[in-house]
DNA sequence: ACCGATTGATACCCATAGGTTATCAGGGCT
DNA sequence: AGCCCTGATAACCTATGGGTATCAATCGGT
């Protein structure tokens, strides 16, 4: 029951089973000759076997030595493991995450994070959740998720967050929408157009931006229709129901029919940021935002560079 | 590097953080609360990692935390296991078994044997070997074996056996032989017949029987040819080189061209033994010499009386 | 064949690690 | 506000792990 049996039995008896030998497992351990007797002795009272064969001369393994030595080395790496990687714990190298991602985020840089990161902290288990921006919020402030991927700006208290992407605006519509033989759409072109946008309840903060921009060229935009997700307001544009203003990376996705435009006469940008609780951030979570800065100054720059140039053409 | 972490200290960690609660994990452990506190402020250390957030009035769980209680449970049950184990391997249920056998036994009740012991004690570990008579003795002496079944009678000092079959003659010879159209074949009729017998150097043991049982009859066989083995054997009777004796167990083996027949005249018999070295006999050789008595007894009856009434038939 | 060298076991001592009791400091709860 | 429950701390005590000295047995070499 009480087995009384310690790690450090188990090192000893490998260190004499191994050297076969008292004295030279003693000087192995740093230790004197008759501790180590004493040590394996408590060792085989406590299991109740006899594990080695003294004969005052030699020494060698009984059978249940045997079984006990290869288990020994075992549970010895594995706890030398564990410790190792409850420090990797400790650093955030092993653990898990909830993320938080909108629509704009999954098509733009986050896959590409995500992958990064994955090989570079493979023991780190990532649960990736659809939510749009405050949704996300809230989940942040409850510990559902520890950082979401949303659309700024984010002004709350006691978020940190850094931008992730900051995209101009371009226009989408039906390729044989007469807009669409312009290479890019002047904004007060759209006064009037109807427009299909995300349902306003839960897109609110993408629709901030959306009108905000309309009001710059003295318009509010007419919504025709609201549609549940991207996917949706791509397809009822595809319908020919109006026309919907996204950003750049958009063209990360194509579907038959549609055109994608720039839009002119604004130099109005949507950031989607990575959001996260300042206070009691875990390890693990520490290190996703580190590694988000970095993949934003080191990798992720040539993406970036790419989107940019992209929307600026 | 001396991490000092011992496997009370993983056994008192288990109890704290399954109770969430010093005081409690304490009383689980029959153990004043102080000293855990103290155990699980050192294993930390040791560890280098705040394993428990304790805020005064509540215990919960960091995520190195969570790592080092699953690797703890994981650890912890694989020790138990490991002392259970050294404890069956004590008791000779657990273990290796090297064992040599003859054409005889292999032919006649050791796989039957072999099956049975296999599926009472599963985590013995068995190989068989095949060697002559000679070799096995000789290999049980160095301790390459610990039992050898073989060609009786075995008198040597310092071996134990046991009677594992206790066999008629037959004769094997060609089916179109003359002799083959008799039921039984007298000893006498053999003489001056061909025979066909094993290397005598490494049949001695089996030819030592069949030159006595000639004897009685007061001839000396005549060998015309020796085969490595009894595969050999069968081969070279069935070319209708000659004939050769064997026991009752051949019957187990079918050769295309070959007939067996009882051999009147005489009642010799040849016994296959297993033998063991009756000093320093390890767990697990006990439990088997014991497992094959049980057997001779119980389970192998049935098999013994039915190779019995064969040959007496 | 004997003596020295080496090995593991034993006896004894000591420092310390691990346990106990008593007490404190901080938050909820009534 | 006051009580009570929690974990931390302090002081102390003993059991235990480790050290030194020594013994008995066995192997090797001359």
């Amino acid at each position: 029951m009480a087995s009384g049996c310690e790690i450090r039995h188990l090192r000893y008896f490998q260190a004499v089973a191994e050297e076969l030998s008292f004295r030279g497992a003693a000087e192995r351990l740093n230790l004197a000759q008759p501790a180590l007797s004493r040590a394996i002795r408590q060792l085989e009272d406590s299991i109740g076997a006899r594990l080695l064969e003294r004969s005052n001369r030699r020494v060698a393994l009984t059978e249940p030595g045997r079984v006990f030595l290869e288990g020994c080395r075992r549970t010895l790496s594995d706890v030398e493991k564990l410790v190792e990687d409850t420090r990797r714990a400790c650093h955030g190298e092993i653990g898990h995450l909830a993320i938080g991602y909108t629509d704009f985020a999954i098509s733009g840089a986050l896959p590409e994070i995500m992958q990064d990161f994955r090989s570079r902290y493979p023991d780190v288990t990532v649960d990736l959740l659809h939510m749009v921006t405050a949704v996300q919020l809230e989940a942040l402030r409850r510990g559902d998720i520890q950082v979401g991927f949303m659309t700024g700006p984010v002004a709350e208290p006691g978020l940190g967050h850094v931008t992730v992407q900051d995209e101009r605006l371009v226009v989408i519509l039906p390729e044989t929408h007469p807009l669409a033989r312009l290479n890019a759409i002047p904004l007060a072109r759209l006064a009037g157009e109807p427009f299909v946008t995300g349902q306003a309840a839960h897109w609110s903060h993408y629709l901030s931006h959306v009108t905000a921009v309309c009001q710059t060229a003295g318009f509010t935009p007419r919504v025709v229709q609201e549609a549940y997700n991207s996917e949706g307001i791509f397809g009822l544009v595809a319908a020919n129901m109006g026309l919907t203003l996204h950003v750049e990376c958009a063209r990360n996705y194509f579907r038959k029919g549609l055109a994608i435009r720039p839009l002119r006469g604004t130099d109005h940008r949507v950031p989607t940021v990575a959001a996260w609780k300042s206070v009691e951030i875990s390890p693990v979570t520490r290190r996703f935002i580190d590694f988000v800065g970095e993949w934003l100054d080191g990798d992720g720059r040539a993406l970036r560079d790419a989107l940019k140039e992209l929307g600026d053409s």
